[in-house]
DNA sequence: TAATTAATTAGGAATGATTACTAATAAGGA
DNA sequence: TCCTTATTAGTAATCATTCCTAATTAATTA
């Protein structure tokens, strides 16, 4: 049976309190200030557990490293090409998606997940 | 000035027989069967190289290595969960998509893509 | 055609995020 | 309090991909 430990609870404070697409290593140098002797391995181990147990949400982006988010509710994502950065996307009819998508003969899909890509506001003005 | 060169080609033609959705791995094994000299990391580099020139498409998924694809026209996945496969899906009307997503002020998107995850219709029959 | 130059190559080392391993520790039930 | 076993710290291993370097070769110029 799991155990609950005051290292789980840590991380997913964390997690919690970065709020928004914090990588692994994000969270691992958050906690390391107040709990140097938390290993990274622990950090990981963790995160993955509380995914696991959809407590937090792990985010897998194409090209990129693996983020956590606090939100638990479904939504998409967009990158900026030149920071990195994620924003989050809502779409205001999603069930529409499901109607109008031809998926392979008999392929029962249970998740999708979009990426936009592009430039942000803020990368646009720096150009400029 | 880039060069034309025969392991170019060869690595080109490979990706146009081979076809969908195939790894750099699967892509040095096929490769290598013919000629066992041209080393990985030819390949690596040419299949990144023509995808820059748009001679092939890379294909980034979340949570997989990347992908190379003979097919240029822009076109969404699904993925199946058991046994990994990558199958082709298609929208009917994604001019939709463009007017009930919300992005975030000031982003300029010029790309998206789309994964759709599951359990493909082969995995499924084999669990009963 | 021969000489020149710079891109390309083979082979292997480096990278970097993540997972696996192992002995020591500690949670929580009996 | 004792006992079982999940969890931990620290480190090694993994794996796709990129980087590095001397040798090679495509293509330009004389």
């Amino acid at each position: 049976m799991k155990r609950n430990t005051i290292h789980k609870e840590i991380i997913l404070n964390a997690v919690n309190e970065l709020a928004c697409h914090v990588t692994s290593e994000t969270v691992y140098d958050y906690i390391h200030e107040k709990y140097p002797h938390i290993s990274k391995s622990t950090v990981y181990r963790n995160l993955r557990s509380l995914a696991d147990d959809n407590l937090i949400k792990k985010i897998t982006l194409p090209g990129d490293v693996d983020r956590f988010d606090h939100i638990i509710i479904s939504h998409y994502h967009a990158r900026c090409n030149e920071c990195g950065k994620i924003f989050d996307v809502t779409i205001k009819t999603p069930d529409h998606l499901e109607d109008t998508i031809v998926l392979p003969e008999g392929f029962q899909t249970d998740n999708h997940e979009i990426l936009f890509t592009g430039i942000c506001k803020s990368c646009l003005d720096k150009k400029r």
